[in-house]
DNA sequence: TCGAATTTGTGCGTATGTATC
DNA sequence: GGATACATACGCACAAATTCG
């Protein structure tokens, strides 16, 4: 006879009231003990309506105190590239106000054995050998306005960075140039990149780094930079949802057909 | 005296058997009743054990029959924009091998008043009113395969296609063809778009349209056409990571610097 | 500063429904 | 149909965090 749900009827209930502003951001959910009062309900169903709210990133749990409507502040967007023909237009200018900036960064360099993942973005052959390191690995927090904005893990091939002035990605004259820059220092010109874009939950030790909730949502991006049809560098770089979007602007001659 | 946490230094096992390799993808993971005894716990402990490992990604729960170790098939790959100029490289044509293809789309169309986030993105004045419908909203459900794809919610104004053959995306001599298309038939020269890309848990009704579990994630991509200054057409895009990664191809003088 | 009241988090035991094999 | 396993539900207890008099 039961139908066995009890607890999405009432998460409705609530999460229409949060739709329509009637809750609104900040305000407090009912409890626990009101639930069971208003719906006639054990602990158990009332527990897992404010936990589905929750898990559905529409309330925040706050031990001790209650359940809220999420804030949502306004995110900063990142812009990643525009085509330059694309010149700013007025809507593409505003867009770009609130853009984030990055300020300065840290970072640490070390030779590794490419992972596999890297290895093939890479192009190096074979499974690799833990002992003959084939990789410059380098890894970022870049802050803008002091707040941690993104992380970046960088390889780039040792066959092609060693013994030449720029090994140490973020020493010597060619330091903080950027990847073009410091790879023509050396008679590598960078023609394209590709971003491979995607999603995951955020690592405990990201989450310490970014400074965000564990269980968040960052985006992942695999940006790989090619001399022609050589790859040259690539980089994991890892961006907390909850404060940035990516921009990516385009051409629509280049845009694909039937959408 | 109890610590309090019982549940974690159990899952914190498991999570280790399946990242050493000892539970292979596809294994099944001690069933809650196993768990009771093997640990002297309860089933609600035995439980929240296993709801976390399905809440990490780590595993799939399987009613009536288990909980297994997650499965990550190889995923395809979404072009959405390649510069014309990073003409195919071989990198660039190992890339787009595995791509998937848009095959059949199923797609609904009604007039709305067209909701905050979307008037922002179009520049309609004002808040709106419910009973004034000033846009053409299109949702579509993209199949590559017969497999879902992707879904897209297409927003159009209503001052710029009323009364033209177009209103209607899918429907006279212009449908199938795609937004750039359509808007040059009624004189409108789309410029260039931009896309901004984020990421969310799906919603309920999501992963019923694109075959995913509850609790997965997707990219979500707002995509605005211009015709230089003016918004003509945007679209939310709904993309499962889980399946697909997105690609960006970049030119490097767009490239920004410092990275 | 302390303590009482409130609220969430975790835990125990048990029962029923339902999907899978 | 029967056995197994997960999902949901009920009631109760205590710990930890927060709030406030």
């Amino acid at each position: 006879m039961d139908e066995g749900n009890r607890y999405l009827p009432i998460a409705d209930v609530l999460r229409q009231r949060i739709r329509s502003g009637d809750l609104a951001e900040g305000d407090q959910l009912p409890s626990i003990p009101e639930l069971m009062r208003t719906h006639g309900v054990s602990n158990a169903v009332a527990r897992k309506v404010l936990r589905t709210l929750v898990s559905e990133g529409l309330a925040i749990a706050r031990s001790g105190s209650g359940t809220y409507v999420r804030e949502r502040p306004e995110r900063q967007i990142l812009v990643r590239s525009w085509h330059r023909n694309a010149r700013g237009g007025s809507p593409f200018a505003i867009e770009m106000a609130g853009q984030a900036r990055i300020g300065s960064w840290d970072y640490t360099s070390r030779t590794v054995c490419a992972p596999e993942g890297v290895r093939r973005r890479l192009g190096l052959e074979g499974p690799g050998d833990d002992d003959v390191p084939d990789a410059m690995e380098t890894s970022y927090v870049f802050r803008g306005d002091s707040e941690p904005v993104q992380l970046s893990t960088s390889y780039e091939p040792l066959s092609l960075v060693r013994g030449t002035p720029i090994v140490l990605p973020e020493e010597g004259p060619q330091a903080r140039k950027g990847v073009v820059e410091r790879m023509r220092t050396i008679g590598v010109t960078v023609t394209h990149s590709a971003e491979l874009v995607s999603a995951r939950l955020v690592t405990v030790v990201e989450a310490r780094q970014l400074d965000v909730a564990p269980g968040d949502i960052v985006l992942v991006i695999e940006r790989t930079y090619y001399a022609d049809t050589r790859p040259v560098e690539t980089a994991d770089i890892v961006i907390p949802v909850a404060r940035f979007q990516v921009l990516y602007g385009t051409s629509t001659w280049d845009a694909p057909a039937g959408e």
